[in-house]
RNA sequence: GUGAGCGUAGCUCAACUGGUCAGAGCACUGGACUGUGGAUCCAGGUGUUGGGGGUUCAAGUCCCCUCGCUCACCCCA
């Protein structure tokens, strides 16, 4: 086979598919109780829009990004995340003047040019919620309980959220200044991509796994940001805390926890999980009041959440997913006129809601009978010469055996008394 | 982008140090079985050994390149 679908891409069939809509119905229904509305953002956009919301200096703008430039010289990019677009939604639609508080979901594809692994792809899916135009913390809180809510529901435990506060533009200047010289005085054993991110973002240095480096960050005197938070953040942050307390969500507070995306003001959390190797985060957000205005739009404060959905499928798969067969039924004609008696009855389950797969009159009985059985399906309805002389059609349950003649009518009535119980 | 491991049938895997090596099981298709499933038996596609080049009388096996997969780094979801 020569043309392979593309590094970092995949399909999602078979049995999986199962998970995917189980996955994405979750989302959805409790997206819909909690006030949150669905936004379809196109999956391309203008580079721009990406290399100033998401920041020139992440890793996603400097090297992660799926861009073109399109037959009309425009400079083209596959969206990386879903948090820019939908910022951009709202400026373009004016929503700060009409209605400036919404509350938006989505769900869909998003792009980055990585070397695949575990839980890794180039096409990825996420599903993620945005607030625009609150600025209370309870806002954070709600996002927060929304997601955790959602993975209650799918099942998946030894869930971990690490919490942080990276400050607002009053206080987080003073905390950077102070983190650089604190690791500017100990770069003798800083590794070299943090002495490189020092002079970049200094704050990207606390991401690093080096072990050197974090027994640096373990000093008793090395500056935490919680320590430089001005009145505002504290109070957000506290407000926060307690609110999460209440609704007995547990999380660690890590000041060390920054994230990729320049945009985040104050909150910052992630959700991670023990048991998928390095990908480990499944879930993660944060609260980014200057990103309209990084966009050209007014000061609107915005609070949002985003996850892997390949990650979480890997857990649901892993955590055997319950899988029920589907209620079907099988149609097997015996001739030609059995096939015509059984295409005209379809149209007749069809419109009663029974979901049904007809099969053709070349093959015999045994091989329906067969066929019927490894998809799965129970029920089996045969048309044929006998049926006819009885005006009617046979009902096999290949799960009993039995087998009788019913009248159409009677057939119907049995299917559907057969799927309410299914 | 860096590093390591691995590529044989749709899937899971064999083939000792280069020498009937192109195989087994599962799955698939047809038949034994013309209208009664799970079983059995028989027959059969199961394939450019990922691709290209080289060494050799001889390469799935050794060397080089390339592509892909996997894992890790990086970073994130």
């Amino acid at each position: 086979m020569e043309i392979k679908a593309p590094r970092g891409t995949r399909d999602i069939l078979g049995e999986e598919v199962a998970l995917w809509q189980y996955l994405e119905e979750v989302v959805r229904r409790n997206a819909h109780l909690f006030g949150y509305e669905e936004i379809r953002t196109p999956v391309f956009e203008h580079t721009e829009l990406f290399a100033r919301g998401v920041g020139e200096e992440t890793d996603i703008v400097q090297k992660e990004m799926y861009t073109f430039t399109d037959k009309g010289g425009r400079s083209i990019t596959l969206r990386p995340e879903g948090t820019a677009p939908v910022v951009r939604a709202y400026l373009e639609h004016g929503f700060f003047v009409r209605d400036p508080r919404v509350r938006w979901y989505y769900l869909g594809p998003m792009f980055r040019y990585e070397r695949p692994q575990a839980g890794r792809m180039r096409q990825f899916h996420q599903f993620g919620f945005e607030a625009l135009g609150f600025q209370d913390p309870a806002c954070d809180a709600e996002i927060i309980l929304l997601a955790w809510t959602i993975y209650r529901e799918l099942g998946l435990s030894d869930l971990s959220l690490e919490l942080n506060s990276i400050g607002c533009p009053l206080c987080k200047p003073h905390y950077v200044r102070r983190l650089r010289e604190y690791l500017e005085s100990r770069k003798d054993v800083l590794c070299e991509n943090c002495k490189r991110r020092l002079v970049e973002n200094p704050l990207r240095v606390l991401d690093c796994k080096n072990e050197t480096c974090q027994a640096v960050f373990r000093e008793a005197s090395f500056p935490s940001i919680q320590d430089f938070l001005c009145t505002e953040c504290r109070r957000h942050e506290e407000r926060l805390f307690s609110l999460l307390t209440r609704l007995g969500i547990p999380f660690v507070v890590n000041p060390r926890l920054v994230r990729g995306l320049d945009y985040y003001t104050r909150t910052v959390f992630e959700v991670k999980v023990h048991t998928l190797g390095a990908q480990d985060a499944i879930g993660g957000g944060g609260r980014y009041d200057g990103l309209a205005r990084v966009l050209g739009g007014p000061e609107v404060p915005g609070v949002g959440f985003a996850a892997g959905m390949e990650r979480i499928v890997l857990l649901l798969e892993r955590s055997g997913f319950p899988r029920k067969d589907a209620f079907r039924v099988y149609l097997a004609p015996q001739d030609e006129e059995g096939e015509k008696d059984l295409l005209a009855l379809s149209q007749v389950l069809h419109e009663a809601g029974i979901p049904f797969c007809l099969d053709f009159a070349s093959k015999n009985l045994r091989y329906h009978l067969k066929r019927a059985q490894k998809m799965g399906v129970r029920f089996v309805v045969i048309a044929g010469e006998e049926e006819r002389k009885n005006e009617g059609f046979s009902l096999k349950d290949l799960a009993s055996g039995e087998q009788m003649l019913l009248s159409r009518e009677e057939l119907l009535g049995r299917l559907r008394k057969e799927r309410e119980a299914c």
